[in-house]
DNA sequence: GGTTAATTCCGGAAATTATTCGGATTTTTG
DNA sequence: CAAAAATCCGAATAATTTCCGGAATTAACC
């Protein structure tokens, strides 16, 4: 079974990545293929893992997440425990939109979406400063979103 | 006409963030309300740019999209225009996912994807180093991904 | 409080789309 | 070159989306 992806699976992804409401029919034309040729790509495309998911993507401004923040936090202690431990801590909480271990001067990046200072004051008191083993947090402030892209150049 | 979101409005967006191949059928069983309320109900929510857009999340490492960078960049003045300059350029570079400007002591976060440190080396040197009034950039690589969502809270 | 207006909601019809399948065509393999 | 595998397609069917008229509910106003 045929498991790279040849010109027409990658011109799927391109469309798909943009906009996931085009049908079969529209990608067909597109991509001068049959329907049933562009459904069974698809279907192929997902079971493969290329396609993890379709999802709607939300103005966060209209739903009162105003305050986008980069906190940047180091642990007192490196063990695999303390990494893991901390990893499964924050990602239970529901502000943290993304955590990286990251290579450099701290341990993890996270990305952090708040309606303002004060409720971003607040997770950083009441959530984040609770965990066990961190020892700072600098937190940087997203003053203006110039680019944001969910797909990947192919 | 009506602007704010009701309970079933704030149901229909947590789905649809989850998974956005639900049917009005299934959303509407989960719900308890008819096919053509809800179908009414994301037409509006759309309509009322609640939701931007509806797209394919991919599996980057499947795509060769290996290495994630955040690049903190300073630059040398910080005039409206260089400013503009600045994102004007950096965002036309596929390899730049996001692009933001920052408080505090770097200008610009970049999240940069890139299938290894060979191209990342390349896209640093031949392109971003390239643009003008750059005065430092410095890079953090991503280690592992632990949290990673498009779905914000609601 | 009662009447009107506006909005929301729903069932069902019609249009569109997704899904399936058998067989034709093309590509790969030996 | 022949056999096998994979891909592709058209057409039938199933499922979904979209639209509409009117019922039901809510809001507004006197």
């Amino acid at each position: 079974m045929q498991t790279e992806l040849d010109p027409v699976d990658v011109e799927i992804l391109k469309l798909l990545q943009m906009d996931a409401t085009l049908t079969n029919k529209e990608l067909a034309f597109k991509l001068s293929k049959s329907i049933a040729t562009i459904h069974e790509r698809i279907r192929r495309l997902k079971e493969q893992g290329y396609i993890k998911r379709i999802v709607a993507i939300l103005d966060r401004k209209k739903i009162n997440k105003n305050l986008i923040a980069f906190s940047q936090v180091l642990l007192k202690e490196h063990t695999a425990s303390t990494l893991y431990a901390f990893e499964n801590d924050v990602a239970k909480f529901s502000e943290v939109m993304e955590c990286f271990q990251m290579t450099g001067a701290f341990d993890f990046i996270l990305r952090i979406a708040t309606s303002d200072m004060d409720s971003y004051h607040l997770f950083l008191r009441n959530k984040l400063a609770t965990l066990p083993n961190i020892s700072t947090v600098q937190s940087f402030f997203v003053l203006s979103e110039t680019k944001s892209e969910t797909a990947y150049p192919l």
